[in-house]
DNA sequence: AATAATTATGCAACCGGTTGCATAATTATG
DNA sequence: CATAATTATGCAACCGGTTGCATAATTATT
């Protein structure tokens, strides 16, 4: 494993009777070099193979042209969709991107955040984590000037900008869109209320019912943690009910169709018994039948803009505070779970 | 944005006269520093807002604790699972992973490789893009003693270990299922077979054919890149077949659930008509209706395995050339899209 | 040809932990 | 109490690019 000596810019230099100087700026493409010898040094160090060192311009330079980002969970269509995003930026802009996921839990998030921190991450994005509580595990980075922005699951800071879809008027129209197929007695499915996404969504909820003068009651929103058993125990506590609803509204795709598979087992009929929507626009809402209604939530394209703008902010062409938050466009995808007007 | 100034292990030697020696062995833990002193130095770090510098410590001691991943794309329910395994373990072991996605682009690919190694990453995991020939542009890793490792899409090289499923078994099981249950002319659906995993499971797939003395024809294999709309443009070839098949074998539950959906678009009954069989077990193959039957293919254990392996090899606990591959344990799922006898 | 303006290159300190070797401090042994 | 054996701490060089400032080389101007 004795690694052969690696080659460093002394050593083109020493080759070319150069200083580290000039070939450090020549391999820079330095305004300042000549073509001449910008032309001898690059090909001597392709030649003696040469590679540069990250570290050392890293501790120099006190940049590190890495982002890190912080995410619930890696393994979801949506968030990898997202990921996807913010990589393809990333690169594109010769970031790297580290990444870890906080598995919803508050603590590991805070311990991710202060291994980001001691990486030292030029920016970093966080879509929080199902308990966070409080901003202050993220003060120190404030401090130090590291510009955070949040995504999806936000937190509220005034220096910090956040990308998020319109999840109040996106439960709005999931809603009345229920509404208007004739549904009057609407289950929403729903987390953590103390997160935004949720929060907004149930917000919009209740202001269709009631700007269709239809009774808001608390016993028709269920806060689960949306994933596929949540899905099937939702379904297990509708059966139970003692009227049942005509219209569920989903935060999850992934929990929607579950719950939707496993009413249809007990012999409910989709759309006409119980109308479904669902939230994402998942692969998955496509390929089910009856195919699921959802509202469509652009991951690959919130995560390019979240890169984005955090690089554009890191390479000075503008503050990160100028903007408090972006809104991206978000619709009403109607299917045949929810079709029960032909 | 002028930085406060930063804490360094001067700072603290300075405050608590010692030298900075003591100082960064106190940090370490190192045994040759008492007990006492050691709590005064983390006392006064804490204190100071002391953060370590990872970029002087790489420098020095030229190891990075990163890990590099280069995966086709990252929004597969496949891969995302592969790279929560492996940020679990990784996190877990105190390394940093480095995420970059090829596009399936051979090219970008070699310029991602590129990257990582300019970014000495300790070790990097590779599954590579579609089109990806020969293994040259690995070479510059493999001489300077970096540990490559393949996993799902893998390349041959004696100094690198593989992680795989036995792709030719599962390909023979899920061909043998589909003749079981009395198809007699089954399509193979698959991708690019100068992929291991795509040409292994072609193999598979003759093979049970043979065993059971049915013709392979070579019109009956087709080769796509197993994506939606390769499902549904497959669908429309099988339409125009002139004799229909009764059994369709898809490499991947996606692009097999979105075949599937279109036939039955025009009126053929699965499993009735046509029986289908994908490939992951991906989630969407349990909520669809008929269920997909699959392959069950561990992602996340992938992952896992993946990571744990190279990283007892960084840790000098076993060379990494021990094993030239492992072979993960995959089995058939059985389900309604398969079963024509009841 | 002399001077100014421009372009090209180099010096040397710096970024902040790390480590082999030497030395000092403390404890154990005879 | 002297000497050996441990244990604890420090010195100084090192890792390899980067950058402000100075100087050298070349070209333009008068």
């Amino acid at each position: 494993m004795q690694q052969k000596k690696e080659i460093t810019i002394y050593d083109i230099a020493e080759k070319l009777k150069l200083s580290a100087t000039t070939v450090s700026r020549g391999l820079k493409d330095h305004p300042a070099i000549s073509k001449k010898t910008k032309k001898r040094i690059n090909d001597t160090a392709a030649e003696m193979g040469y590679r540069f060192n990250t570290f050392a311009s890293n501790l120099r330079s006190k940049r590190t042209n890495t982002i890190g980002v912080i995410i619930p969970k890696m393994n979801s269509s949506f968030m990898s969709a997202v990921l996807a995003g913010m990589e393809k930026v990333a690169n594109e802009a010769s970031y790297n991107l580290i990444i870890s996921q906080s598995l919803e839990s508050a603590e590991k998030e805070a311990v991710n955040v202060k291994t980001m921190f001691n990486n030292r991450v030029d920016g970093l994005m966080v879509s929080v984590a199902y308990d966070t509580v409080g901003v202050s595990q993220f003060e120190l980075l404030i401090e130090k000037g590291i510009p955070l922005l949040f995504f999806d699951r936000t937190l509220d800071h005034p220096q910090c900008t956040s990308i998020v879809i319109d999840n109040h008027k996106s439960g709005y129209l999931a809603t009345q869109h229920l509404i208007e197929q004739g549904c009057k007695n609407i289950i929403h499915i729903t987390g953590n209320l103390a997160r935004n996404v949720y929060a907004d969504r149930q917000r919009g909820y209740e202001s269709a019912l009631r700007d269709s003068g239809i009774e808001v009651k608390p016993e028709n929103t269920f806060i689960t943690v949306l994933d596929e058993q949540a899905g099937i125990d939702a379904a297990q506590k509708i059966l139970k009910m003692k009227s049942l609803p005509d219209g569920v509204f989903v935060d999850n795709d992934n929990c929607a169709v579950n719950c939707m598979a496993n009413l249809m087992n007990e012999g409910i009929k989709i759309p006409e018994d119980i109308a479904f929507i669902g939230f994402n626009n998942d692969p998955i809402s496509r390929v089910i039948r009856p195919a699921l209604s959802t509202i469509n939530y652009p991951g690959f394209e919130m995560g390019e803009i979240a890169a984005h703008k955090l690089i554009t902010h890191l390479n000075g062409k503008q503050s990160i505070n100028s903007t408090n938050s972006i809104i991206l466009r978000s619709e009403l995808i109607a299917r045949d779970s929810s079709r029960k007007i032909k």
